[in-house]
DNA sequence: ATTCCACATTCAGTTATTCGAATATTCTGA
DNA sequence: TCAGAATATTCGAATAACTGAATGTGGAAT
């Protein structure tokens, strides 16, 4: 939980699902939108400008995915997030800097780490060969 | 940066852009394994079993996505994550459940709160109409 | 210089995404 | 039952992603 064991091809392909399903513009912003509030598909295409059945689509793979279910509410299909605290921790997480920050710093503790275990251990450890 | 302003155009584009990078089931295993230690190619290729070709391809997708980094050393070509701590976040976040679990409990919850909301201000704040 | 090793790039074929347009489907209320 | 609103599906064209094969580049060591 902390250590991280290997991931399996299951969790894998999960994993790569979800987010393929988060990696759209359109698709964040209607989970941006889901997190504030459960939301039918009108709604969100009068919030988003996009044409409904687009909307429709990219709710389908965002359904498909499990990162959004509905239930109908009247002649409405209320969407709403499966799981809204994973969704907005990735979010938040997305939100802090990316943009080339200090991308020096982290180059340079990495530089410094490896250089240090391939003085002390050449060939126990190596960063180069197998393990 | 908890209850989270709409994202801009650029954030957007910009967290789609991370995401796709992060949403294949070989680039997680890069990522994974960078992780844990600064890796060069040859030995990530070592590690995934993936022609060595496809992981430069991999690991240019997620450099230029500012995931990853690298710098040279000696003749190997050295990557290490540029923000490992998020990474990190965003793979335990996935981690947690996912799978089909109790998303009927979320659905109660969300048909409970959406109902209430009609009742109490019907038109005020309609899950339907826009806001 | 030449050779070897690590790595990157290019090309081409295949498959997957994306999106608009048109068309269905489903529910509601008269 | 019919009309209309809400939502879904299907189709086709454009674009993008993925991968293997072949080849290119650049540093290191002899």
């Amino acid at each position: 939980m902390s250590a991280e064991g290997r991931l399996s091809a299951e969790e894998l392909e999960d994993f790569a699902s979800i987010l393929k399903a988060l990696a759209h513009p359109v698709r964040l912003m209607i989970v941006e939108e889901l997190l504030r509030n459960p939301r039918c598909v009108t709604a969100i295409h009068e919030i988003i400008d996009v044409r409904q059945p687009n909307i429709s689509q990219h709710l389908t793979v965002l359904k498909s995915a499990g990162i959004v279910a509905s239930n109908r509410d009247g002649s409405y299909q209320c969407y709403y997030l499966s799981r809204p605290d994973q969704i907005k921790s990735i979010l938040e997480t997305l939100s802090f800097e990316w943009p080339e920050a200090d991308l020096e710093e982290t180059k340079k503790r990495f530089q410094t780490a490896l250089t240090e275990r391939l003085k002390s251990r050449q060939s126990t450890d190596r960063t180069h060969g197998e393990d």
